[in-house]
DNA sequence: TTTTTTCTGTGAATTTCATCACACCAAATT
DNA sequence: AATTTGGTGTGATGAAATTCACAGAAAAAA
């Protein structure tokens, strides 16, 4: 079964495996490659093959025994499995360090998704342009999310404003949210959240480190 | 077997999990509750209540069936688990947008886990003093990795810089890197290491939004 | 031509992770 | 005094994720 219909169910795992994917296959080609094969792509993704073949089975692109996988065709068919073939737009909301460092680095990375607004209540940081992101004062947020028909928020605001910001996102069909916050929101199970705790990211660092360094 | 050795071996995701439980129950004691039972704090935490029993299982810190936990006690069980005795430094490669976010975000939030020194290669960031850290040139980097005891670094550099950055890193004893370049570092499997990408994380966030908003 | 080699695609086996379900206990209730 | 209530700690069970292992296919080697 080659071309397996891309409507079965997949993990959240194995899709941000396919993400790695393609980001590495996209660098592999620039270095001048046509193909690849599935244990080239695993050392590169420090994965097993078996695993690589295993997530692919969800993309359908059939590869040779020959010769691996056609990178180009790969990668178009992982974009086709990932990307909305539209495009999706996101937005930013508080545009300080971290927002403009995100905003910064997320500049041109992606054909397919773009942040395209970002919001702040500082007037000092809005009314201006950065990256092709326009940015508007806070009370203009549910008018130009949904205007913008947008889906994916960023939230980079202090803790105390995450709340009350959620829940305007919500209101306004925001369908997944990075929390960049240490706040907890809650947030009904038809919409997807991931929170970032560079805190906590580190406490688990510093644990291992510990570990390891004990061991031997 | 109350009091269970905590020599067994843990998985990564449980250790994440503790450490989320450590932070929400300090939150939860300063709103003054003395006791908490495991769906409480499984609530807090968004798991299920067997779920934090078994992960407490590793802790060893008793709970009671008529009151649950001592808040005030498992932090420290809690505590006494994830952290070093001593305490632990981590250093900051990269004092640019990102670094200083990141600089600035962990300042204080830890009794055990420190940034204390931070390096760049831009003289104008270096010689200063941001929140307790000490800057210095990036030709420092070997000699105050190894006298001030860092096992744990942050990578916040170009990713040009990247991996001739993590050779010496790893040649000063370090065990621990969060990397924040989007660069992929061959690091043996005794070293622990985090890729962040917002990039992924975010085509994730669009993907399932995507999946979400077209059900139902 | 026949055999060997090598890699894909995928059922089956295995391992890892999460949940279930219950013995046990102490307080509250009857 | 007996019974009910509600929560912990954990063995047993179930589900999910990963790895194994092999049929099949096509090129290369013999
Ligand atoms: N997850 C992490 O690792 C991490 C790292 C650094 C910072 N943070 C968190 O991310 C958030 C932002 O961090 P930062 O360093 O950029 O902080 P910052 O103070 O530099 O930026 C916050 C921005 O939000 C704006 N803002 C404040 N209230 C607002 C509101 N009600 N509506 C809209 N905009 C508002 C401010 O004007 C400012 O521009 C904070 O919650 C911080 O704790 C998280
Ligand atoms: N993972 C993410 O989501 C994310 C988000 C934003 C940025 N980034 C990445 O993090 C890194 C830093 O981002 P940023 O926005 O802070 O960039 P930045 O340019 O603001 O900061 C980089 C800093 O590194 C310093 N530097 C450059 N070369 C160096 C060297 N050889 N040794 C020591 N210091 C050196 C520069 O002087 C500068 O201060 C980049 O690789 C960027 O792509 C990642």
């Amino acid at each position: 079964m080659k071309f397996t219909e891309k409507n079965m169910d997949i993990s959240r795992r194995s899709v941000e495996r396919l993400i790695l994917y393609r980001k590495l296959l996209i660098r592999y080609e620039e270095s001048g490659e046509a193909h690849i094969f599935s244990h080239k792509l695993a050392e590169l993704a420090d994965r097993t093959a078996a695993q690589v073949r295993r997530d692919l089975m969800a993309v359908g692109f059939p590869g040779s025994p020959v010769n691996g996988y056609q990178v180009k065709g790969l990668i178009k068919a992982l974009s086709n499995f990932l990307d909305d073939p539209v495009g999706q737009n996101a937005a930013l909301i508080g545009i300080g360090n971290l927002g403009r460092a995100v905003l910064e680095y997320c500049w041109k990375r992606h054909p397919k998704l773009k942040i395209v607004v970002a919001f702040d209540n500082n007037p000092s940081k809005v009314a201006v342009n950065i990256h092709d992101c326009e940015c508007y004062d806070i009370s203009a947020l549910e008018e130009n999310i949904v205007s913008h028909n947008i889906k994916v928020a960023i939230l980079a605001i202090p803790a105390t404003a995450a709340f009350s910001i959620s829940q305007k996102l919500l209101k306004s069909g925001i369908k997944a949210i990075l929390n960049f916050t240490p706040a907890r929101l809650p947030i009904p199970d038809n919409v997807y959240i991931e929170n970032f705790d560079i805190m906590r990211s580190l406490e688990k660092a510093a644990y291992f480190a510990r570990k390891l360094d004990s061991k031997k």
